[in-house]
RNA sequence: GCCGAUGUAGCUCAGUGGUAGAGCAGCUGUUUCGUAAACAGCAGGUCGCGGGUUCGAUUCCCUUCAUCGGCUCCA
């Protein structure tokens, strides 16, 4: 690949041009709320936010009061200064006496507290927003940061308030909650109204609208939040899913599995997903007669107890066993969305028991088996992340030298697969590290999609065991994985990705039949049955009494790769009237031809 | 869960302190048509749910539910 000196982001003038863009914002936030706490304002991917602690509520609706305001102040031609505090002492002493803008020390609590964040021995700087007016009075809006910075107010010109939003202090959901402002920044009007188009251009992406559009799933407020109903061409969809990854699992050694939805909760206490888990189930059946059972949210004990059934001798691993298994789990309220984000949904889970040696290669067979799954999909635009432990947090189980050992394995998996990846401490699970693929939505939004993870606990908790040449028993080691992720999300995403254009052999309906008019229903109708039968294609004939012009148009909405139109002298010549959802009207041709066409594309 | 916003017909959206409209979709009839919307008529809504203010609420207020954006958390 040419090596093309790319400019990174964050050395860009864009990237100081939004981070300028977030202080003009800041200072017509100090100036139209009083008493207002300022905390962090950075540039991000498309813009820029500032967290605010603001005394009085603000609202969507005065965002555009804000804006006219930052318009004004950028109009003034304030100049941006850098200075640097010699130490931590004066750096305080600012941010007390300047910064506050008379408005008390309280209003700089943020503020102090970053300073404090400052390691020592890295320059304390902050940027000056500095102006004379006709009286020669000098103003300025000094504000601790890092920079850098434009040169003057004047050069942010075409930026745009976008929306409000709750923000954690530090990102810690203990803290208190502050007010995020989003806002973007261009250097050209016409890059700004690219920008604001192409959201626009994302909105109609959105599988929650394409899904209802396609007739893809839905959701009943009767069944519940989060809680996906698929309709008949998204359930075949998923079939479509299934039926290619059950192929590529068969092919590699895999052995179908199926449990049940509910399991006592003796078997989450053994696995330990009782405590590390329990926010994130459903209620629990309990019955003071009775046995408490609880809803799956996991598929891993399960395999387990049939792992756990028979004596297991080292010559039967690599045990792999594959299920589509639909779990529940409790999100937050706040966090559902559509089925990128459900309740209810079916992980392409397996879980490989196997022996220490085993265990590279095993994870490098799944990992091939991901980049399969990709290729298939047509997914080219993901980053895979190994998530590993967060030092600061207890929620982990299991000995940490296996934490470390696993976390090797991954990462040299990863390095013999050659797959680029990066490490993300706090992305593990709870028992053990793992190597996800993180995909982009419509909105720029990450989703972890597939996911491989070592995991060296729950055999432990469950006493897991084969044996050895050495006559001896054994611990195995579990990997568990999902190409997909889910079902659901992984539809939700490719909705996204092809704009509900699937590729011909995920297309729901892979051709539809319109006959010109009523006469030519009976040969159209058996050629719906060739096409079902013999051909094998997915095919919807459209006999309503419509004009062609208007059964065209819906199935073109409906996103159907390939039109076939039957009129009188195709019925006289034994041709179709083909019109492909990309190339529009190919002309009439013959029914094999067409036949070989559509099976070179699949 | 938290912060902000939204909720009117199946969908997209108007609208008002005196109980509601449009387009598309649906139904009926006419049209039988060659590559992106034929024509006409009809029907369709406890204005998310509950409460309050008021002579009167879909409209104002409160609560609640759902949805949307974000935070936190995750496949």
């Amino acid at each position: 690949m040419a090596a093309i000196a790319q400019e990174r982001y964050e050395d860009s003038y864009l990237y100081r041009l939004r981070h300028s863009a977030a202080h003009l914002m800041a200072q017509a936030l100090t100036e139209l709320y009083p008493g207002i706490k300022l905390a962090i304002g950075p540039p991000i991917e498309n813009g820029f936010y500032y967290d605010v602690d603001s005394p009085v509520v603000i609202r969507e609706e005065d965002l555009a009061k804000i804006e006219a305001r930052m318009k004004e102040l950028s109009k003034l031609d304030q100049r941006i200064v850098r200075m640097e505090a010699p130490d931590r002492e004066a750096a305080k002493k600012l941010i007390l006496e300047e910064t506050t803008l008379g408005q008390g020390p309280e209003v700089a609590e943020y503020k102090l507290l970053l300073l404090e964040a400052v390691p020592d021995g890295e320059t304390i700087s902050f940027y000056d927003q500095q102006r004379t007016d006709r009286e020669g009075k000098f103003h300025r809006f000094l504000d601790l940061c890092r920079g850098p910075h434009v040169d003057s107010t004047k050069e942010i010109k075409h930026f745009k308030l976008m929306n409000l939003a709750g923000a954690y202090w530090r990102g810690d959901a203990k803290n208190k909650q502050l007010t995020r402002i989003y806002g973007t920044a261009f250097e050209t009007k016409e890059e700004l109204e690219t920008h604001l188009h192409n959201l626009e251009e994302a909105r109609k992406r959105d599988h929650r609208i394409l899904g209802r559009e396609l007739g893809l799933f839905m959701f009943s407020p009767r069944v519940g939040p989060g809680l996906p109903l698929w309709l008949p061409k998204g359930a075949v969809l998923r079939d479509t899913m299934v039926t290619f990854l059950k192929e590529e699992q068969l092919k590699r050694g895999y052995e179908p599995v199926v449990t049940p939805s509910i399991a006592s909760i003796k078997l989450y206490e053994k696995s330990g997903h009782i405590i590390a888990y329990r926010d994130k189930m459903f209620p629990f059946m309990e019955d003071e007669e009775r046995e408490t059972y609880i809803l799956k949210p996991m598929n891993c004990p399960f395999h387990i107890e049939i792992y756990a059934s028979q004596m297991r001798s080292y010559r039967d691993l690599p045990v792999r066993y594959a299920e589509f298994g639909t779990v529940h789990r409790y999100e937050q309220s706040g966090e559902v969305t559509g089925i990128l984000r459900a309740r209810g949904f079916t992980q392409d889970d397996a879980h490989l028991f196997v022996t220490k040696d085993q265990l590279i290669d095993e994870f490098i067979g799944v990992v091939d088996l991901m980049k399969t799954v990709l290729d298939k999909l047509g997914l080219k635009d993901f980053r895979a992340r190994v998530g590993t432990k967060d030092p600061l947090s207890d929620k982990y189980v299991g000995h940490d030298e296996n934490w470390v050992a696993a976390t090797e394995a991954i990462e040299k998996a990863c390095q013999t697969m050659g797959v680029d990846y990066f490490v993300s401490p706090g992305d593990a699970a709870f028992y053990g590290p793992k190597l996800d693929l993180i995909i982009k939505d419509a909105l720029g939004r990450d989703w972890q999609m597939g996911t491989v993870q070592v995991d060296y606990n729950l055999p432990e908790r469950f006493e897991l065991e084969y044996i050895g040449e050495d006559s001896k028993p054994h611990r195995p080691i579990m990997i568990h994985r999902a190409p997909f992720g889910s079902l659901e999300r992984m539809i939700g995403l490719l909705t996204e990705q092809y704009a509900g254009a699937f590729p011909l052999w995920l297309a729901p309906v892979q051709i539809a039949i319109l006959p010109i008019a009523d006469r030519h229903a009976e040969y159209a109708a058996e050629l719906k049955v060739r096409f079902r039968d013999e051909f094998k294609l997915r095919v919807h004939l459209d006999d309503r009494r419509e004009t062609l012009g208007k059964k065209i148009r819906d199935t073109q909405m409906q996103k159907v790769p390939y039109m076939v139109i039957i009129g009188d002298r195709d019925i006289e010549q034994g041709t179709v009237g083909v019109r492909s959802r990309e190339e529009g009207d190919l002309g009439a041709m013959s029914l094999d031809a067409f036949i070989e066409r559509v099976k070179s594309e699949l």
